[in-house]
This record gives C-alpha cells, sequence and structure tokens, in this order.
DNA sequence: TGAGTGTTGTGATAATCATCACAGAAACAT
DNA sequence: ATGTTTCTGTGATGATTATCACAACACTCA
C-alpha cells in the first residue's frame, strides 16, 4: 500500500482531498522498529509527529523508582508525539514498540505548516484529542476505584474496546496483553491481576482461550463494573 | 468589564483582533451559578461551551457507588464543555460550581463556527487540549504509583501549580480545599489525607496556616516526590 | 449567643493487596 | 530437541490504608 492510502485510513487525515493526501505524504519518511525498541525518550525533545503503519506501541512514564506506569497501547493509524509539537513542552512520555511496528513520520515545521494549511485537519485533531482526554478521564476514573478487581476489569474493558471484535454479545480480545502490561495499567501487581483473572472465569465472565480473552455478555460486564 | 475583556484573559482567545474578539462576545451569553450549584450534568448532552470569568468549579466523575473522583478544578479563564462539542458524545463528567461563579456561555454551533472562521482559534484550542493531556498524564501516573503520601504531595504540587504564590521558593497555596476533595483527587480516604498532611508537617516540608497551606522549598519538595 | 452544620483530628480494627518465593508452562533460540 | 528465558499460578506474610467511631473545632445564621 502506498503513503497516501495509508493515511487515508487515519482519521484526522481521511477528508483530505487526494491531491492534498498526496502533497502531505510526499513530506513523510517512514521508519521501522524492533519489538521492545525505544521510539521515544522522556525528557528528549520532541520534534517528530508519528503515524503507526503497522505494530503497536505503549506510551509509558517510568516513575523514579522505575516503576513502569502505562499511559496507552496504541496501535495501527494511530498518532502520537503531537503533544510537544503543540504545547512546545519537552516530551513527557516514552514510547516503545510493542511489537516490531512501522511508523511514518513528519517534521515538526510541516505538521505545523500543515494545521494552518489544512484547518480540517485541525479539526479533526481536536476531536481526537478530545476522545483522548475522554480516555484519560475513564482512566483517572478507574485507578481511583478502590479495589483492584474493578481496576482490572476496567482495563479489560479498555482493551476489548480498542482492540476486540464482538461476535454474538461476547468480545474476544485477540493477544491479551501480559498480565505485567495490563497491572501497569491498572495500577495494581502482576500476581493480582492473575488472580482477579483466574477470578473473573470462576464467576464466568471471561475465559481464557490461548492468547486470547473472550468477555462473556460484553455489555452486562461493562454494567457490573461500571 | 466588558465581555470581550474577559475574553482577552483566555488564552484560546488571545491574538485574535478587537474586532473579531467583539464578534464573539457579542454571541457569549454570562451566567451565575451559587456555590454547591450543578452546572452541568453527566449523561445530558452537551451543547454548550463555557468560560469561567470568576469563581471556581470542579469536574467530577461519580462511580457507581456513589463515590466522586474528582478530574479537576478549574478556575478563572478556565474553560470546559468543549469536549462533547468537539467529539459529539455525550457528557462524561459533572461540573459543580465550588465557589459562586460567573461564566460565559456559547452555543455549539456558534462554537463550531468559530473554529472554522478562525483558524487560529483552534490551534491555540489544540495546544491547551495538549496540555491537559499532559496533566491527565502526570495525574494517571499519580495514581498508579502505591502509597498514599505520594499521591497527596503530588495532588499538593498540582494546587501549587494552579493556584499558588512563590515567595523565596516557597508556595503558598490560598484556600487549600478542603480535605474531601483533596482525598476524592489523590485516590485515598479523608482521614489519610489528614494523617498524611500531619506527617508533612511533621517533616517540616508543609506549615499550615489559617485555611493556607505553605509548601516550604518548592523544588526539593518536587524533586522529593518527583 | 448558641444551635446547627460542616470540617478536621485521631484511635482501633479489619481488609486489601504488594511483596517474596518458587514451581510449572510456554515461547524462543541454537 | 534441549536448554534458556519469559511468562504465569499460587501460597504465606506483613504493610498499608480504608473504614468506623467519635471528639474537637470552625463557621453560619437566626
Amino acid at each position: 500500500m502506498s503513503t497516501a492510502q495509508h493515511l487515508r485510513n487515519v482519521p484526522i487525515f481521511s477528508d483530505l482531498k487526494d491531491t492534498d493526501l498526496n502533497i502531505i505524504s510526499d513530506k513523510m519518511v517512514s521508519r521501522t522498529y524492533e519489538k521492545g525498541q525505544m521510539i521515544l525518550l522522556e525528557e528528549s525533545q520532541g520534534e517528530t509527529f508519528f503515524i503507526i503503519i503497522s505494530g503497536a506501541v505503549k506510551v509509558t512514564r517510568l516513575s523514579d523508582d522505575g516503576r513502569e506506569v502505562i499511559l496507552a497501547m496504541l496501535g495501527e493509524s494511530d498518532f502520537f508525539g503531537e503533544m510537544s509539537l503543540l504545547d512546545g513542552e519537552g516530551r513527557s512520555a516514552n514510547i516503545v514498540a510493542n511489537e516490531d511496528a512501522e511508523v511514518l513520520t513528519l517534521s515538526r515545521s510541516d505538521f505545523l505548516d500543515c494545521l494552518e494549511t489544512y484547518p480540517k485537519i485541525a479539526i479533526a485533531l481536536l476531536e481526537e484529542l478530545a476522545i483522548r482526554l475522554r480516555k484519560s478521564d475513564q482512566h483517572i476514573e478507574s485507578l481511583s476505584l478502590s479495589d483492584s478487581e474493578h481496576r482490572i476489569a476496567i482495563t479489560l474493558i479498555r482493551f476489548a474496546q480498542e482492540l476486540g471484535t464482538i461476535k454474538q454479545g461476547d468480545v474476544r480480545i485477540k493477544n491479551l496483553p501480559f498480565q505485567q502490561d495490563i497491572a501497569n495499567m491498572a495500577g495494581t501487581s502482576r500476581e493480582t491481576v492473575s488472580r482477579t483473572l483466574k477470578l473473573l472465569e470462576e464467576k464466568n465472565l471471561v475465559q481464557k482461550d490461548g492468547k486470547d480473552l473472550i468477555i462473556y455478555k460484553f455489555d452486562e460486564f461493562r454494567q457490573l463494573f461500571s
């Protein structure tokens, strides 16, 4: 697939004319990263906008004592790097390739030009940031809820919404992330994730299937953990 | 002060020409709310953009069991309501007046027109949302950190950054919010906030002074809790 | 001023959960 | 295939902290 065709799938570019899309795609540079490789480092200057073509990355912060807090997982046609470009502050998070990943990059100035030239992109980007803020708010709420069962359940719901496929009311999360990553998102320990998954299985709310996790009656499940 | 003069203080409008500012300010309607009054209710349709002229509001979510999670405190020249306007989803948070408050409102269509007509506003808004996302990320990190002392300290740092005045390296938070609100932001209990404040005072890191709280050597304090 | 309401301080107790420790499974590499 | 590494399951233990209970204090308003 051509660069322009990839861009067509990215929400913020999707209502551009072909000609404009081509102009932008000519300015983009492709890069690839191997699983585990650091793409962006906290503290460094943020000077690039990234769009994920394939693979997945995780957005993390490291606390002083070296613990990893996962802020988000991003996949195909998601983007990142826009924050420091927009507000001029340095990077505030690390980005690590969670699988082999291919990305397109746009330089700071080309990105900002884009926003000036195509107001539609700016508005689409606003929409996207609003959605992210909403997710952050949910994340904050879930972390504020006291018990780990809720926090973990809500983390599973987030995965289901991002990566899940629905079939007859049940959701299958393909390739459930490692327990350690789930723990780092839910603000709990790996062991607690293991125990809680078992508990949810005993309650017949979820079911492991190889590397996948099936959540039964997703709507009810969501209701249950609000 | 006139409506237009108020708007001049709001970052997202600050680089408009006077004439444009007047056009917008003519479309705005002023409203006032008393302390404790609900301004926006979760679940209702979001159809209005709000700018705070005076007073303060808190942005909250209520968990199923009725607990309040405070997502943010907003004050003079902050705005809210933009999220549902941007992404078309319903409201995801409640807004309550935390003090008597005066706001200016703009209707959905006027707001969206504004974005189309003045790309500068859209870009300034992007900047602002980026800043908010950054704050959310910090909030998420702080909630993921294990112990309550850290979480509470970081909450104090957030207040200091929003409401604090610096004097010789010490920060004074004027009118420190109630312990219950601090607890709802830090994801802990009111009692733990009480005990932790005492602890921090015993360590000579902070000092209560009437309704205010002074954080000694703010930079070191921040360092301490990263 | 004093009754009433809202906020804070503090002890005792119990529940939750992180941590440690290690065994078993699975994935990966050579 | 076979060792090696990474991931998961699970018990035991102790620390943290939520919760309950109530006293003290502060603020409002009639």
